[in-house]
DNA sequence: ATGAAAGCGCTAACAC
DNA sequence: GTGTTAGCGCTTTCAT
């Protein structure tokens, strides 16, 4: 039953149209410079034999494969928590890949072993650029595909040299979080804690310095408590600050997901949120407009940041010149509490 | 920075390391009869100028490509949602190609013209076998995927006529829930209702048969009402359940998420779970534990169903003889509730 | 043990 | 407009 039965080859095609490759391959390809009735002939033949295109054959002389990677240095199982930044980003990419008539590939690597043979299927010209997203650590991947001349794109501006090398998109951590901090500053907020994202993470770096920037210039000082933002942590490094400072009377979380959590603790400990403690997160996630009380936090264009890379890679990919590095801004959201 | 650069080939190579094209490809390619020195040097050459096999060009002459697409027709928005089934499969599908040494390409399929870019892609020999989960429908893909000869394999029993051409791996979902409707009928309860998952999908379909089924045999009269396997349709069929029949006294729930929401509807309704309702899920998710009270349920095997199905894909792949269907077992879970 | 040579199926000049 | 031809980069007999 499967018999991997003979496919009918172009050529197959030519002969059963009584016309040469060369014009087959033109039908196929949507030439306009072929008459009518043998267009009609062509694509005849194609349908009786059931005629598919061999694309290992088209790619190795067009050196295109029309297929593009998303990278993942994730766990499945980290992937497909609750966690939206991954189905938003995907959502972006596939959306600007659909219209370009481009497939997605996507591949998620936890293990050393996925990470070489991820590296081997770029390499070996399986795709014809590669995307990066929610990387951890310096990781030498995109810099060595962009080396090898690979068109490369990465979500977030890559730590260690491949900074200055690979291109990236990215939103304004600092910016975003400065505005919130300053925000808590301003309604008179002066023991401002922080839960801040895993540091090996630029999301989780950038948002502290943010934090700290803006404490800088107001002289109060910092407290600070680290997770991995995901709810639990959250939940957790609040807990911790309240230990470290019981008297805290705000608190800006590098994450929604790490807010919710951190939102829990503080009903348990009997804090009112936001007269006793007030609470910015970071992402605008669904969930955040339904916590108790709406939660304030930064905004981050994450659909939109992927289908920007998307875009940024194509041009790359067609050979385009384009700028090392895109930052799309972020807003603060204020939602007052019922 | 993305010139293309030259890439070196085999010849580039070969011609380094003052031997045959013939020979460097039989060092890159790992066999054992090329004299040790030989090896070497052309190990050394490879190195020095970095070469890469072409990928296209080695899969034009073996017909293989060593990558397999898992072909999810779901949006992004539902595989990323907290539905447990997508992380399972993806899971159980990954661990055995990282065991065999093949790359997995993962393609969500929405659209109409993401399904034909995928079997463009997959009758274009870009990947050597395709797996199908989560299938809504009668779709023509996998029966037209086989009949070209490209190994094939659905999780869960495909509709239509599909059915019996492409083989498949399933759970054994009338069982199961015969097993979990008999608990109910045998611990006295009499008016047992369902909350069957979406008609369009086989699970959706074969739980509810199985319900039916049990309830035959026992006089009793079914009670359906149908959710679409997330939280909220299940505690509005809940709503609807409780109006159709307020004495009911128990209900199967086709998946633990639509299990969770329907909790929550009974608590609302000021129904005391179990002793006014008995409740029993499907799937055995995580939160099925910690629910209040926590959930009886029928396990079925997700992670061990996706390691099966590509097991059963890389044989076909392989050329090897497989039955038709294969279905793993389900087992109740009665958790006393405290 | 190594090399020469024949393709794998397709596209893209270049002729006609 | 259509056909002829020369590869794309690799593997794999078949000689030696």
């Amino acid at each position: 039953m499967t018999t991997a039965r003979e496919r009918p080859t172009l050529e197959a095609v030519a002969r059963r149209a009584g016309v040469s490759r060369a014009t087959v391959s033109r039908v196929v390809n949507g030439s306009t410079t072929v008459a009518e009735p043998i267009q009609e002939a062509v694509r005849q033949a194609v349908r009786e034999l059931g005629y598919v295109p061999n694309l290992a054959a088209r790619s190795l002389v067009t050196q295109r494969t029309d297929s593009i990677a998303l990278v993942l240095p994730e766990s499945a199982t980290r992937v497909f928590s609750d966690d939206q930044f991954f189905p938003g980003i995907i959502r972006g990419v596939s959306q600007e890949l659909e219209a370009a008539d481009k497939q997605l590939v996507l591949m998620m690597a936890s293990s050393t072993a996925s990470q070489e043979r991820i590296e081997r299927y770029a390499t070996g010209r399986h795709v014809d650029g590669v995307m990066f997203a929610s990387m951890h650590g310096v990781d030498p991947l995109p810099g060595a595909l962009a080396r090898m001349g690979i068109p490369v794109i990465c979500n977030g501006r890559p730590l260690g040299r491949a900074a200055a090398s690979v291109p990236y998109v990215d939103v304004d951590h600092v910016g975003g979080v400065t505005t919130a901090v300053r925000h808590l500053l301003d309604s008179g907020r002066r023991r401002i804690a922080t839960i801040a994202g895993p540091q090996d993470m630029v999301g989780g770096i950038d948002r502290l310095t943010g934090y700290r920037n803006a404490l800088q210039d107001s002289g109060c000082r910092s407290i600070v408590a680290v997770g991995d933002f995901t709810r639990e942590s959250g939940a957790q490094a609040m807990r911790q600050l309240l230990n470290d400072d019981p008297h805290l009377d705000a608190v800006f979380v590098a994450s929604d997901l790490m807010a919710h959590g951190a939102l829990r603790t503080l009903r348990e400990a009997g804090r009112r949120v936001p007269d006793d403690v007030a609470v910015i997160g970071f992402d605008d996630i669904e969930i955040a407009r339904y916590t108790d009380p709406p939660l304030s936090t930064v905004r981050q264009p994450i659909h939109e940041m992927g289908r920007e890379m998307t875009r940024q890679l194509l041009r790359l990919a067609a050979g385009e010149e384009i700028e090392l590095a895109l930052i799309l801004p972020t807003e603060l959201i204020v939602r007052e509490s019922s």
